[in-house]
DNA sequence: GTGATTTAATTCACATGTTAAGTAAATGAT
DNA sequence: ATCATTTACTTAACATGTGAATTAAATCAC
């Protein structure tokens, strides 16, 4: 080990190795469900009754609202969500149907038994230490918005 | 809430929220220079007269070998990019144009900044700690080795 | 109540992610 | 040399990422 390629963007590259390291742990075993991994984040969302609007659901499976948007319309022409009334007439609320609780629960039954090989693989402490070490990062680079440029 | 959402996926939307805080850090600055992050890497694996294969600009860069031809169309329609001859040619060598070793400086300087600023925020010590724990959890999931490492 | 503003989603346009199929050149076996 | 195989990329098709513009409905100011 010389000086490595002094990489100074290892941060990223790292983050993001080690992402599709984890994603692809799943990817086969959703996609064979007939869902991409971001539909299936939906689902899990949604999963046990839960209904949330748009605005929810794209921030607790940190999607974009017009990727959302997309998604939604796949899953609904899938017959595997649906759209509950609302009172305020803006937003739309989204629920799982029937079947995507089904399919949610075919999922997940999978999905669980992946994530402990990972642990087992990995090490169930350090891993819980990585994802608050993961946490406390993106909670130091939020918390100083306001970013600073710009001046009219 | 010891039972409220029960989100084992935790890691994966640890990673991705990481990944997206971090990236928003220099999202701004290399847009504003007329690139995406992903052409950005590309330009960064090339910096300093580095010429590379499309498989290796591919590995480094963590970017897949379709995205990296349409990228490669960008860069090159921008005058950033050049392939050079190369013996065997099935292979495509790329390295950067003058014009494109001047842009690489001018977006270097700023993000050696940003990243200073990242580790003033979290912590230099703690960074290199985390950097170290996601190549370890990847190292752990990948069945077959990939040296994703480099020849002269 | 009327109009300006804000909020919630969607649509648009373009870039990339992802898998499968296709093309061309180098390699290997005979 | 000839042909099957492998290697290096590209193309195709569809899904998502991303920022800007748009539409519809709720809220605020008067």
């Amino acid at each position: 080990m010389a000086d490595a390629p002094r990489y100074d963007d290892s941060l990223t590259i790292a983050l993001l190795r080690a992402r599709d390291a984890v994603t692809a742990q799943f990817r086969d075993h959703v996609g064979a469900a007939g869902l991409t991994l971001q539909q299936w984040r939906v689902i899990r969302a949604l999963a046990g009754g839960t209904a949330l609007d748009t605005t929810t659901l794209a921030k607790r499976c940190v999607i974009l609202a017009p990727s959302l948007t997309r998604i939604l319309r796949h899953l609904g022409d899938a017959g595997l969500v649906e759209t509950v009334p609302s009172r305020d007439r803006r937003q739309r609320v989204i629920r799982l149907t029937p079947a995507g609780e089904t399919l949610f629960i075919d999922i997940w039954q999978v999905s669980q038994q992946k994530y402990a090989a990972i642990e087992d693989a990995f090490g169930k402490d350090e891993l819980r230490d990585l994802v608050v070490s993961l946490n406390r990062l993106r909670a130091s680079l939020e918390t100083d918005q306001e970013t600073g440029d710009v001046p009219a």
